[in-house]
RNA sequence: GGUUCGGUAGCUCAGCUGGAUAGAGCAACUGCCUUCUAAGCAGUAGGUCAUUGGUUCGAAUCCAAUCCGGAUCACCA
């Protein structure tokens, strides 16, 4: 049990023996004390004074007195401020607490509950390479993956793969239009990027096709619809949709090659699933679901044979769920494949990480799936994230202003390499582990830049100034990491000293402060779905190790006892970087 | 227009289930490498928590209104 958990437990016993009163768990207040007060935790009061017809001072010296004298393991003091009952906490909990844990490698981690979540994320367009925004889904996506499943949740972490529809035919048409038998091969290009080139070409021809129409006569919204290539786009996807094997063929092909391009982006960035759906095999799915929906009158039908459901009544609006010609649309098809994954692995909860750009699909999509009482519809959590914008607003492929996931990712290796180099520490390295080490930096700023923002608010990416490598980054909590594995490597251990006697320095009770938070952040992180959450508390913990070890040697402590205690501190801190660090995705080198 | 998310230091962000004098990082300025890695530590300076009103012992936090910005309200996905 958590200590603040203990606390709380601690002062509704209190209560009730004292003054025969029931105060529910949640509505006790304990706060960390604020550090110009005396103290460790903190038990508010003021909304106890009512209900128990007290004043601050006489309840918090009774509460106070009665908790020091019925815990007696656990304080050591107390004192009043106003309506604050400040605790101490015994120095020997702390000692117990790292004597107990600072070799557990577990530690912080939840045995497995039985309970099953799926993640989806990442799930990219096929017509285009990822870009900065793409990295901040799978970042988050596998972030939350990994911070589930140190909860003790069976996580499953799926993707589907949008690889249909006209978006992928503007590529397509481009291709044919003006590659002349390109391939990426022939252009020693990466394959999403090969491909992505020509749906920017795309654009470009049909902006030129529209201008041309205008100034032949149409109006805007005419030449929109009529520029010739985007009616043969149009035409290309009818085609796609019966089959054509020239089509099928040329699809498959321009598919291929972006799913190479991707897959290197994957095994660099550290994105994988255990289980790849694509949309081409989905986009039927939900039709039954459809008639079922007619059957139970959730839907109706207009007169057009187009399917509806009125959502009016929940604030919502009328929504189109098939059309006319019977086909399905997204919504559909998504309540289709939540039945799918459903039935496939029937997890309790099912979490999209998917842009707040969506928030209202996901609304709707939970809302059907309840109305059809579909078992899917408990479970679905959209993990609603902001966009990655620039100073100058919205980054749109379209228009090629984009911040290119590749290019990015080498960007900040090749910063990490740089900044290494000057600092010239790893001078004995081999290629490999320099090349490795590059990439681990590199790209532990850049996650921990996108993942230290809490999900759902937008961030602004300034591409003139780069993501930084000082303060509050992803490299000086790698840099705290590397620092107390070079002390351990040199400064051998064996717990042969009992450390619970010794008293402790500020920094030293701090530092098992915080240490003994993880456990809570980590459930924190969890149940909010927020790996900000334990992206700032990994930070704060570097910090506060960093302030000891610029205070406190380790190698020449005061005593014996003294260095076998700061050692055991040091490997626990390590430990909970460690693996923090792994819940955010990111790596920790053995030395910077 | 409806719905919805946001507005905190020059910049990027914490803090928001109401609690003590609102915190970090960057940028600026001062110190600190002969001692476990200075990608570090210690310090200075920087605030009308968008505005107004309300709720109360107490509001950055809750409520209402207003202003500003984003998203969304497709027979696109």
């Amino acid at each position: 049990m958590f200590l603040t958990e203990q606390i709380k437990k601690a002062t509704s016993a209190a209560i009730i023996a004292l003054y025969q009163k029931d105060i529910p768990f949640h509505q006790i207040q304990v706060n960390i004390t604020k550090p110009e007060f005396e103290g460790d935790y903190t038990v508010v009061l003021f909304g106890f004074l009512k209900i128990l017809q007290k004043n601050p001072e006489s309840l918090g010296n009774e509460l106070g007195s009665y908790l020091l004298q019925e815990n007696s393991d656990l304080f050591v003091g107390f004192n009043v401020v106003k309506g604050f009952l400040n605790l101490i906490v015994k120095d020997t909990f702390w000692l117990d607490f790292i004597d107990t844990h600072y070799s557990d490698s577990h530690f912080g981690k939840t045995a497995l509950t039985g309970e099953r979540v799926m993640v989806e994320y990442s799930s990219p367009n096929t017509n285009k390479p990822l870009h900065l925004g793409h990295l901040r889904n799978n970042f988050l996506g596998k972030s939350i993956a990994n911070i589930l499943s140190f909860t003790g949740k069976d996580v499953i972490k799926t993707c589907i793969v949008n690889d249909r529809g006209i978006h992928i035919c503007k590529s397509m048409i481009a291709w044919q239009l003006f590659a002349n038998g390109a391939t990426p091969a022939s252009t020693n290009m990466k394959g999403d990027h090969f491909v992505g080139d020509y749906y920017v070409l795309y654009n470009e021809e049909y902006k030129k096709q529209v201008a041309q129409l205008i100034t032949e006569g149409l109006s805007t919204e005419e030449a929109e619809k009529k520029a010739p290539i985007l009616l043969a786009a149009q035409q290309m996807l009818l085609a796609w949709e019966k089959g054509d094997p020239e089509i099928i063929r040329l699809w498959k092909q321009m598919n291929e090659w972006v799913y190479e391009g991707f897959e290197k982006t994957y095994q660099m960035i550290g994105t994988d699933f255990h289980k790849i759906y694509y949309e081409s095999n989905t986009y039927l799915l939900g039709k039954d679901l459809v008639q079922k929906g007619l059957q139970k009158n959730v839907f109706y039908q207009k007169e057009d044979g187009s399917v509806w459901i009125d959502l009016t009544a929940d604030g919502l609006d009328e929504k189109l769920v098939q059309r006319k010609d019977g086909t399905s649309v997204y919504i559909t098809q998504d309540i289709g494949l939540a039945e799918q994954k459903q039935a496939e692995f029937n997890a309790q909860q099912s979490i999209y990480v998917v842009g707040d750009e969506q928030n209202y699909h996901f609304k709707v999509l939970k809302l059907i799936c309840e109305k059809l009482q579909l078992p899917s519809a408990e479970g679905i959590y959209h993990l609603s994230y902001g966009m990655v914008e620039l100073p100058t607003g919205k980054m749109k492929s379209r228009e090629g202003t984009v911040v290119d996931a590749d290019d990015l990712v080498a960007e900040m290796i090749s910063i990490a390499k740089q900044n290494t180099e000057e600092l010239g520490k790893v001078n004995d390295f081999t290629e490999e582990e320099r090349i490795s080490l590059y990439e681990t930096i590199g790209l532990g700023a850049l996650k921990f830049f996108l993942l230290r923002v809490d999900p759902k608010k937008k961030m602004i990416f300034n591409p003139e100034e780069s993501i930084d490598f000082h303060g509050f980054t992803g490299p000086f909590i790698q840099y705290t990491y590397a620092r107390i594995k070079s002390i351990l490597r040199k400064l051998s251990f064996s717990r042969t000293l009992s450390i619970t006697n010794e008293p402790l320095l500020p920094l030293e009770k701090q530092l098992a402060f915080t240490l003994e938070q993880y456990p809570s952040i980590l459930e924190e992180a969890a149940t909010e779905h927020n790996p900000s959450t334990l992206a700032i508390y990994i930070y704060q913990l570097a910090k506060t190790f960093s302030s000891f070890y610029s205070e406190h040697s380790i190698a020449n402590a005061e005593t014996e006892t003294k260095k076998q205690l700061r050692l055991q501190l040091a490997m626990l801190t390590a430990n909970v970087i460690e693996t923090g660090m792994h819940g955010l995705g990111i790596k920790v080198p053995e030395r910077m």
